[in-house]
DNA sequence: CATTGTCCCTGGAAGC
DNA sequence: TGCTTCCAGGGACAAT
């Protein structure tokens, strides 16, 4: 499942293959993977455009061309690949002869062109690895909400990028229980929170992102970050510093993963 | 605006 | 064994 590490790793992965090239031929397989515009539209904007840049917001992956911008969203299971792939939904052919094939077994990854990528991800709130994300920052988004930090922390309006895993990471990393108010943590939680969502996010990226699901690399190697899950993803284990059985806990529909000793309510 | 619930989608797991 | 049901979850959207 795609979020900020494994979209990163995407897009430090292809950036070098398709920027500076044009796309010559676009295949849309799947129409209702083109969110906007119509798919005949798509294809036909696409087709000559050249990529001046890759590069991401959130957990969007944004090719920015020349006059315009085309914008990818992998949700849950979707990729982009350099070889062809089973359930591919749209594929792309490159003036080189580099071809990407935009794969995604349930159907719930898009892809828009359109004239200003703002269009997509316009509502975004600010990256948490860019110097503007302070713990100030941080703690001016979470004052007065009253939701579970883990809610919280799955807002892409409040913060863009961090996902399921990595909002699990954080916490267990920050030992804050993840039903806290979001509004009651003090200044010490949100710093060490802080903090922590840029170390696991890093630590995520450095390590090639987390292969709990479909999440492949454009090459179609699985990343290593999972390995060093904590507590993500880790049902039926103990938590690695105490022992304590990992509990699971839906919190709004998510699964949520914690250690009821390190992270106390 | 804040909060909560529903829906989309498919394959693997769980249950009968 | 084979069928049915449940569940995973990002985020748009609707309801309150």
């Amino acid at each position: 499942m795609p979020e900020l590490p494994e979209v990163e790793t995407i897009k430090n992965d292809l950036a070098p293959l398709v920027e500076g090239r044009r796309f010559v031929e676009v295949e849309v397989v799947e129409p209702a993977c083109v969110r906007h515009p119509s798919p005949e539209d798509f294809r036909r904007g696409l087709e000559g455009r050249q990529v001046l840049r890759l590069g991401r917001r959130g957990k969007y992956l944004v090719f920015i061309l020349d006059g315009a911008a085309m914008v990818v969203h992998l949700k849950m299971t979707g990729g982009l690949f350099l070889s062809p792939r089973p359930a591919t939904r749209a594929s792309f052919r490159l003036d080189d002869g580099t071809r990407l094939y935009f794969a995604d077994r349930r159907k719930l990854g898009g892809l828009w062109l359109v004239a200003d990528a703002a269009e997509v991800v316009g509502d975004l709130g600010p990256e948490p690895l860019e110097p503007d994300f302070t713990p100030q920052a941080l703690a001016e988004r979470l004052r007065g909400r009253k939701s579970p930090i883990k809610a919280l922390l799955l807002e892409q309006s409040l913060l863009a990028g961090v996902g399921n895993m990595y909002a699990d990471e954080a916490l267990f990393a920050a030992g804050i229980h993840p039903l806290r108010r979001g509004g009651d943590l003090s200044p010490q939680e949100v710093e060490a929170l802080h903090g922590a969502i840029r170390q696991v996010l890093l630590t995520g990226i450095d390590t090639g992102g987390a292969s709990v699901d479909t999440y492949r690399r454009p090459d179609g190697s699985a990343g290593h970050t999972h390995d060093g899950f904590q507590v993500a993803h880790r049902r039926g284990e103990v938590c690695p510093c105490c022992s304590t059985p990992i509990q699971r806990l839906p919190v709004r529909g998510r699964g949520t993963y914690f250690c009821p000793r390190c992270q106390k309510l």
